[in-house]
DNA sequence: TTATTATAGATTTTCAAAGTCGTTAATGGA
DNA sequence: TCCATTAACGACTTTGAAAATCTATAATAA
């Protein structure tokens, strides 16, 4: 089990369109070129971050995408999920009468992590590399 | 991400030898059956989980598998990693300078659901569904 | 020795992730 | 009004790992 290649791109986006200059939209051009990704392959995570309301997206010249809301409202789980899907990331595959016991234990443990990445903040990563 | 098929047959597999008197070894056969899966895939679980050491196995007339440690000492943890794997969920595929402080959060997280899963012990399970 | 059962390796099938390509739509500037 | 620029969309291909099967081998008890 493993988190997609695709979150990781997103995630260094993001971080990205929070360090740079709220004013200027970014194009995914430049993006790309700073992650070192596919440029069309890169537009469908941001094309996706749009359509969960993280980030705002103008097309035409001087277009580009900038943050929808400000940075310490956007958390982790927030990307994640927007990339990802929300999805429980077990899933009994058996016929049980009533709910599995095993698949609720899991899915506990799920919501443990998801907390944490929920209170993580994309504002706290810039906040910390700068007074490094 | 999800977790794959496989850890969902392990852990429902150690489920059923938890329930089933300890004196007698459960094959892979009657194992398959209950569970309603291919028994030669099944195998293939059942010998991971004896690598890592959480059940024995004996071959030959009257084999099979019995847990290995007492059901208070097998986690779910103990189970998932024999079949997933211990490796990251998370891996930064980008190479900056130092350490990648996204990677640090998810992995932090991460280790937020491993904690749960470590503490859930296979026996609360079967406890579990012999009070309801 | 024989039936039984686990183990191992090779192989195939399946399917989602990863990535590409071409087209369309929207916008600002000349 | 036309053009360059940029996001969005859909179809498609490639890649790789999960899922599953098959066959052969090794170990054990009766």
């Amino acid at each position: 089990m493993k988190y997609s290649q695709a979150t990781d791109y997103a995630l260094h986006a993001m971080l990205y369109l929070v360090t740079a200059a709220s004013d200027k939209p970014v194009g995914v051009q430049l993006l790309a070129e700073k992650l070192g990704v596919s440029q069309t392959y890169l537009s469908k995570m941001m094309t996706k971050l749009v359509k969960a309301g993280l980030i705002q997206s103008a097309p035409g010249a001087n277009g580009g995408y900038r943050l929808r809301r400000k940075s310490e409202d956007i958390s982790f789980l927030d990307i994640i999920h927007a990339i990802e899907g929300t999805a429980s990331l077990f899933e009994c595959s058996f016929d049980h009468g009533s709910e599995c016991l095993i698949q609720q234990v899991v899915i506990d443990a799920e919501r443990q992590m998801e907390q944490y990445l929920e209170n993580k903040k994309i504002a706290d990563l810039a906040k910390t590399m700068k007074t490094e």
